[in-house]
DNA sequence: CTAGTAATTGAACAGTGGTTAATAAAGAGG
DNA sequence: CCTCTTTATTAACCACTGTTCAATTACTAG
């Protein structure tokens, strides 16, 4: 019975994010245990116990990562050197992509509804989706009202919403994606 | 230690689901337990077992009662007297007012992601979502593909998702659910 | 009044979960 | 070589879960 693995092959908090993240966007986070987190490194599960303090604080760990990838993600999109109407319609696939991918995530972000959840983090969506507004607006070829990139954000947020937790990834349901987005394109012009 | 109660007050289906209903909502069906349920009603949780057989036929139940009363609502938007555009808005709008007036229910009948539910109920939601396609394709003035009704209703989606558990009823956001199924009208002209 | 049925109880079973703590081993420094 | 720290294991604890079932009672038909 080792009780503690060679050196190059300890436990990092990365290495112990990296697994987590992938369980959660499987399973979710309700349904992802520390046991399995664990089983899926080949580690026991206490020795998760050395690197987080809790469930909650990997979690978090992870949902912070995650908000600056959005952010970032958006950013990418705006600087490329690209037609305004292309670079709409990748901020369009791109959020759906992000929501996808990191459906655990996503559901903390914008469908948890738990007050004391909230709590924990209220300037991350606002301060998102200020940006994802003003970049919609900036691109738009037509003058968009508040209300008009509103009703892009929520038909955007409910393609995401829907297949969350039917679907595995963002690639199961590119053509619909692409199909939506256009749509919404439409929105935007004159 | 009575082991039955009075024949006025014995339990049913309707009161099981009643209370079942309001819990399932408040925290997801996976958070609710027989027992939290039995608790609620001031009985012991085998009693829910001699009306339903388990957890989820108990909650298939409750879908199905919800799915039946947005099929009518649609039937009855149908059967008015009015021009197309007018009778589409209206239903874009209905759906919306059905997911923000009955929160509940529609959080029960499309925001469940539980295997185990969603395999007990896999022709209520198809069957609705079918007679809503049939009907914006035949009011709609542009010929619309598959994908381009399944957007219209993801826009919806998000809509009613967004909003609920942050309003109270459909008259909060009357006026944003108005520019949104006008925009949505949008993708049904020529 | 009595036998039978319908409804309810509460214990028990077999899991699962997060978390803790005693224990053991690997490597570092002296 | 010996100690000290760092890391990992394992058993254990406790609070749950859905489900089953014998026992118990309330009512009802005869």
């Amino acid at each position: 019975m080792s009780a503690r693995k060679a050196v190059d092959k300890e436990l990092s908090r990365e290495i112990i994010m990296s697994a987590a993240r992938d369980l959660f966007v499987e399973k979710g986070y309700q349904h992802v245990s520390m046991r399995q987190i664990a089983a899926k490194l080949g580690y026991s599960h206490g020795a998760i116990y050395y690197h987080f303090t809790n469930k909650a604080e990997l979690f978090f760990a992870l949902v912070e990562s995650h908000f600056s990838m959005l952010d970032q993600k958006l950013e990418e999109m705006m600087d490329a050197d690209l037609p305004n109407t292309t670079k709409l319609k990748h901020i369009f696939i791109g959020y759906i992509e992000f929501g996808l991918t990191h459906q655990s995530h996503y559901e903390i972000m914008f469908l948890v509804k738990d007050k004391e959840v909230r709590n924990f983090m209220n300037e991350g969506p606002m301060k998102t989706y200020q940006t994802f507004a003003s970049h919609i607006s900036e691109l738009s070829e037509k003058r968009l009202s508040i209300r008009d990139i509103w009703s892009i954000f929520m038909a955007l947020h409910g393609f995401v919403t829907h297949y969350i937790g039917h679907v595995v990834g963002f690639e199961e349901v590119r053509q619909a994606a692409e199909h939506h987005a256009e749509l919404l394109l439409l929105w935007t012009k004159k």
